[in-house]
RNA sequence: CGGGAUGUAGCGCAGCUUGGUUAGCGCGCCUCGUUCGGGACGAGGAGGUCGGCGGUUCGAAUCCGCCCAUCCCGACCA
C-alpha cells in the first residue's frame, strides 16, 4: 500500500522557521522531516525517521560486511569505570550528569571507550580471542555548551561506535585499515562526498587518527588540502617544519629603542618605518619583522593553571582552536587583568623573551616553526615604550620549545611537499584512530601470549556520526527548492501526486501506485485535495528522487515523470511506467 | 563562559517608544461555495497563562526589577 499523504503524519511549513540557520535545519524542520524538542534535542517525525534508518541500515549493513559485530550497551552508565580513566572529571560540564535515588552518581553516555574495554576484559583472557572488531550504534549525549545547526550538531545524537583490539601494533594497523575501508564504502553507499584528512587525536590520547570530512560552507572543521601532492589534514593537525636556522653571524648587536606608544604589532612597525633611526634601508618594515607574543593561562582539568607564552611572527595570530587541541584537556584562558597583576614583569603590549620573564626561568615560552634559529626580530623589551631590535633568535635568547598554532592562510607552504595549501570547511561525519594502550593499560586489559606473558592490548576506535549524517547529506544535496535525496537513504523511492481532482486521475495514480509497488519501489502518493502548485511545492521540498504527475497527460495515457536532482520532465505512457522507473533507478 | 538579539495562536510576524474596550495580521487548521499544472478566491469559524514572578498604576502585552528560556557570533566535538 503506498502512504496517502491525506492521512500521513506530516505538516509542512510554508516559511522557514525563524531559528533555523544552516539548510540542513531549516530544509528538515520545514519539510516536517524533524521537530526541535529543546536546544540540541529533536524528535524523528515519520519522514525523517525513514531517512535515519536507511542512513543507520547502511551503516549496519557495511559493519556487519567488514565483520564487526554489534553488541548494546545502555546509555545511563554508572561513575566508576569513568573514575578508573579520569574521564568523570575530564569530561567536565559535557555530561549530563544523573543521580539514582540512592545518590549514586550516574550519567548519559557521551562515549562508551571504558565499557567496550571492561566488556572485553570480562570475556576475553587470550591472544588467540584476538584480533576483535565490536561496534553499537548508540545514542550519545553530550551536554554542549552550544548546540546549534540542527541536527548537525544536538546534544542528544546517534553515532556507530566501533573498537579494535589487538595484539600488537601490526595487528591494530591492519584492523584500522579494515575500517577506513568500509567507512569509505559507507560514505560512498550513503552519497556523501567526503575527504579524509589527518586529525590529532584529541581527548582520547592515541597516535594516527584520520577524519572523514563532508565538504560544504556549514561544515565546523576547518581543513588544509595540498593542491600538489595528497596531503589533506585538519587545521588542528597541520604541523610545519621548523625553518632552517640562518647565519647571524653578520647580525648587528641587539638594541633597545624607546617606541612610546606602541602597544600593537601596527603602531610598532609604523612607528619603526616613520623614524629615520630605525627605518630600514632596503625596504619597509612590516609585521612579518616583528615577534608577537601571546601568554595565555592553561587551565587543567584537575584546577591547576599554569601560564604559557607563544612567540609568533607579528602578522599571525594565534589559532585558539589549534591551540586548544594542542592542550586537550585543559582549556586555554585569555590573561585576565588579576594574570597580569600576578606576572608583574609582564609589560602589556611590550612583551618579550628575557631571563625570569619569558623563558629563562620565567613563564614557559615556546616558539612557532617559522622562528629559525639566526632570525632577527623586532620585539617588546619587557618595559612600557620599548622595543629591543636585531634580537636574534638563538644568540639573544634560547629556543626552549615549539609550538606550531599560529593561523593557517591560504597558500601556506605544505609541510609535505611545499606545495600551496588551500582552506575548506567541512562536516566531521567520521573519525578513526589508533588509541594504543591508553584505555587498555587504564582499565588492565591483558591477555595471554604464546609464552603466559601478559600482555597490554592495543585498541581502536572508530566513530561515525550517524544522525549526523543525515544533516549533512542534506547539506550537500539540495536546492533552492528544497531537499534532494540520495536513493539509498530516501524516505520512498517515488513521490506520486495527482494535478487534476477527477475521478479519473485519483483512479489512474492508485493503479500507478499498486503498479510501482509492486515492482519493489515505495511511493508517497500525494492524494491530497489541494492546489496542484502545493502538491509540486511540496514534492520539490520533500525531496525524493523520482516525481510522477498524473495529471493532464491522463487523457493521452501518459504521466510525467519528474527526476528531482536534475530538473528534467519526460512523458511516459501508463504501460511503460515501472519499466522507466526502474531504468532509473538502476542507473543512478 | 564572553558578546549581540529575541520571547505575543501550530508556523512567520505586528502591536510596546506615547499604558486605556473584546490583543491583531499572513500562513496553516475547520465548514460551505467557486477554482483546478507551480504555494488560487470568497464567506463563515476554531485556536492565546502576550516566557515567569514581583512591582508601579484606577488600569500593564506595553513602564520598572528579578528570574527563566531561546536564537545568533566567538572558545568545545560524531
Amino acid at each position: 500500500m503506498p502512504t496517502r499523504m491525506s492521512s500521513f503524519f506530516l505538516r509542512t511549513l510554508r516559511e522557514d522557521p525563524a531559528d533555523a540557520e544552516v539548510p540542513s535545519h531549516r530544509l528538515l524542520v520545514r519539510g516536517g522531516y524533524v521537530r526541535r524538542v529543546a536546544p540540541g534535542i529533536f524528535t524523528w517525525l515519520p519522514l525523517g525517521w525513514k531517512v535515519y534508518r536507511n542512513v543507520e541500515r547502511v551503516v549496519r549493513e557495511q559493519m556487519d560486511a567488514a565483520g564487526f559485530q554489534e553488541l548494546h550497551f545502555p546509555a545511563l552508565l554508572p561513575r566508576g569505570p569513568y573514575e578508573a580513566s579520569n574521564r568523570w572529571t575530564e569530561y567536565g560540564d559535557n555530561v549530563f550528569r544523573v543521580k539514582d535515588r540512592r545518590d549514586n552518581d550516574f550519567m548519559l553516555g557521551p562515549t562508551h571507550e571504558e565499557f567496550f574495554t571492561l566488556t572485553v576484559k570480562d570475556l576475553y583472557d587470550s591472544y588467540r580471542d584476538l584480533p576483535l572488531a565490536i561496534y553499537q550504534i548508540q545514542t550519545k549525549y553530550r551536554d554542549e555548551s552550544r548546540p546549534r545547526a540542527g541536527i548537525l550538531r544536538g546534544r542528544e545524537f546517534v553515532m556507530k561506535d566501533s573498537y579494535s583490539f589487538d595484539l600488537d601494533d601490526a595487528g591494530l594497523d591492519a584492523s584500522y585499515e579494515r575500517h577506513r575501508a568500509a567507512y569509505e564504502s559507507t560514505f560512498d553507499r550513503l552519497g556523501l562526498e567526503y575527504v579524509t584528512v589527518s586529525a590529532m587525536s584529541g581527548a582520547m590520547g592515541g597516535s594516527a587518527s584520520e577524519e572523514f570530512l563532508a565538504p560544504c560552507d556549514s561544515g565546523e572543521d576547518t581543513y588544509v588540502a595540498c593542491t600538489s601532492c595528497d596531503y589533506a589534514a585538519n587545521a588542528e593537525a597541520v604541523r610545519f617544519p621548523v625553518a632552517d636556522p640562518v647565519d647571524a653571524t653578520d647580525a648587528p648587536a641587539a638594541h633597545v629603542e624607546d617606541t612610546p606608544e606602541t602597544p600593537t604589532i601596527q603602531t610598532l612597525v609604523d612607528l619603526s618605518n616613520g623614524r629615520d633611526d630605525l627605518a630600514r634601508d632596503d625596504r619597509e618594515w612590516t609585521a612579518a619583522d616583528t615577534l608577537k607574543n601571546v601568554v595565555v593561562m592553561i587551565s587543567q582539568p584537575d584546577g591547576t593553571r599554569e601560564p604559557l607564552a607563544i612567540g609568533v611572527p607579528g602578522d599571525r595570530d594565534v589559532d585558539m582552536k589549534r591551540l586548544e587541541a594542542e592542550f586537550e584537556p585543559a582549556v586555554v584562558e585569555a590573561f585576565t587583568p588579576e594574570d597580569f597583576a600576578a606576572h608583574p614583569q609582564l609589560a602589556k603590549g611590550y612583551i618579550g623573551p628575557g631571563e625570569d620573564v619569558l623563558g629563562q626561568g620565567g613563564i614557559r615560552y615556546l616558539l612557532d616553526p617559522r622562528i629559525a634559529e639566526g632570525s632577527r626580530w623586532i620585539t617588546g623589551a619587557n618595559a612600557p615604550g620599548n622595543h629591543v631590535y636585531d634580537l636574534v633568535a638563538g644568540r639573544d635568547f634560547p629556543v626552549e620549545g615549539r609550538i606550531d598554532v599560529a593561523d593557517i592562510r591560504e597558500g601556506d607552504p605544505c609541510p609535505n611537499c611545499g606545495g600551496d595549501l588551500t582552506l575548506a570547511r567541512g562536516i566531521e561525519v567520521g573519525h578513526i584512530f589508533k588509541l594504543g594502550r591508553r584505555y587498555a593499560e587504564a582499565l588492565d586489559l591483558t591477555v595471554q601470549d604464546e609464552s603466559g606473558t601478559n600482555v597490554v592490548v592495543t585498541m581502536g576506535s572508530y566513530g561515525i556520526g550517524v544522525s549526523r549524517a543525515v544533516a549533512a547529506i542534506v547539506e550537500q544535496s539540495h536546492d533552492d527548492a528544497g531537499m534532494v535525496w540520495p536513493r539509498s537513504v530516501t524516505p520512498f523511492d517515488v513521490h506520486l501526486l495527482t494535478a487534476g481532482k477527477s475521478d479519473d486521475h485519483a483512479a489512474a495514480a492508485e493503479s500507478l501506485a499498486a503498479e510501482i509497488e509492486a515492482a519493489g519501489m515505495s511511493v508517497l502518493y500525494d492524494d491530497r485535495d489541494a492546489s496542484a502548485g502545493v502538491k509540486f511545492n511540496d514534492a520539490d521540498l520533500l525531496g525524493m528522487p523520482t516525481i510522477v504527475v498524473v495529471g493532464r497527460g491522463l487523457k493521452n495515457g501518459e504521466v510525467e515523470v519528474k527526476d528531482r536532482a536534475t530538473g528534467d520532465r519526460r512523458d511516459v505512457p501508463f504501460d511503460a511506467l515501472v519499466e522507466t522507473l526502474v531504468a532509473d533507478a538502476a542507473r543512478a
